[in-house]
DNA sequence: TTTTATTGATTGAACGTTCAATAAAAAAGA
DNA sequence: TCTTTTTTATTGAACGTTCAATCAATAAAA
């Protein structure tokens, strides 16, 4: 039933099919089909609104980036204090936002992560997000230690961060939100700690 | 040419250029065809060793978790001291052995690690593999916490060593071995601090 | 001569893309 | 208001490609 304005609803129905078929059957069997199908479409709209299936499947990275940017940049607006200890306990919580910790989201995120280490255009999209989280982290970090400290802090609170994101969509229980957040806080104040002392 | 005994040999030719091909072009182009051409024997040889593809690929998984036990469990028969804390770090340096760090065997485990989630043979050995983990730090922990702390601390330092080894895998230059093996030391002691200054 | 190991062309299934055909809304004309 | 025309959206069969698996043929050791 064509009507005007279709594209962007469109293209909404199939990132979101592309994601539940990656949940459901994983990436290598998530066929143009299978999406379509899903998304309630034919398989021939695919190539009429992303060019292709790699134009659908970076176009559905995009939005998962795009959520996890919006998740921790809503967090950090909504701060009362600006300590750094409460700026990183947001963009902790932001990764774990409940839009990020969905089955479908994460295993399409593992999907893609895998995949990202061959095809150029999404390693690229992946890299900058990378940097974004090291960045905000290493931010907040320098503003209680040395650059070198803040530099190894982020790293290690990053690496905290996608070992529980990834140990989380694994296991077949799914990500225990309230757990999660808890040791990630509990690292992150032991970071805390260590460098006030120092000072003191 | 034909010899007799040629079994084991094509097995560990096949199985080391199934890494090398997933390496080179990742698990999706990973065909029958490029991995035998890389071991230097026709494709049809993979479904007489193998039975099939899935058969391969299975193999290759166990291959790399049967090296990454016996780079833990070397790590820790070398043991002087029989501390917790060495033998916290002996796991951790077993993680991070140099076996363990290669492209080609961070690559090829992350790919078996997305394709786990709907592969229930590499999901199950996946699943053994991460229970030996944390039930090998919870042991350890447990002998200067609760139960409780000590799974709490497991699950934190998995994380941490899965996290460090994810992001070794996805950064372009490579894993760092010395610095991610102190970032992981230094998240160890500070669980290790807490505990103590709590019981003193 | 028998046994073991290996080849590679063939087969059938599955995939992404394409495009002529179609359907329905919107716009134009009566 | 009611046709007619135009535009936009969509379909799905057909096409060419690629893949894993098969197996009769072959080659070399035993």
């Amino acid at each position: 039933m064509p009507k005007l304005g279709m594209e962007p609803i469109r293209r909404r129905q199939l990132i979101q099919a592309t994601m539940e078929a990656i949940d459901d059957v994983g990436l290598a069997d998530a066929t143009v089909v299978r999406i379509a199908r899903r998304a309630g479409v034919s398989a021939g709209i695919i190539s009429h609104y992303f060019g292709g299936k790699d134009g659908l499947l970076e176009a559905t990275m995009r939005q998962i980036l795009w959520d996890l940017g919006q998740a921790v940049a809503q967090r950090r607006n909504h701060l009362t204090s600006q300590s750094p200890r409460d700026h990183l306990r947001a963009i902790i919580d932001g990764n774990f936002d409940r839009s990020q910790v969905s089955q479908s989201v994460m295993k399409t995120w593992l999907a893609f992560w895998a995949s990202s280490m061959h095809k150029h255009d999404l390693q690229r999209l992946q890299f900058v997000n990378d940097r974004r989280l090291f960045s905000n982290l290493c931010h907040q970090f320098r503003q209680c230690m040395s650059k070198q400290q803040a530099r190894h802090c982020a790293r290690g609170l990053a690496a905290m961060i996608d070992g529980l994101w990834l140990r989380g969509a694994l296991a077949p229980e799914g990500l225990d939100v309230e757990r999660t957040r808890h040791l990630a806080y509990d690292y992150l104040d032991k970071q805390l700690a260590q460098t006030t002392e120092r000072a003191s």
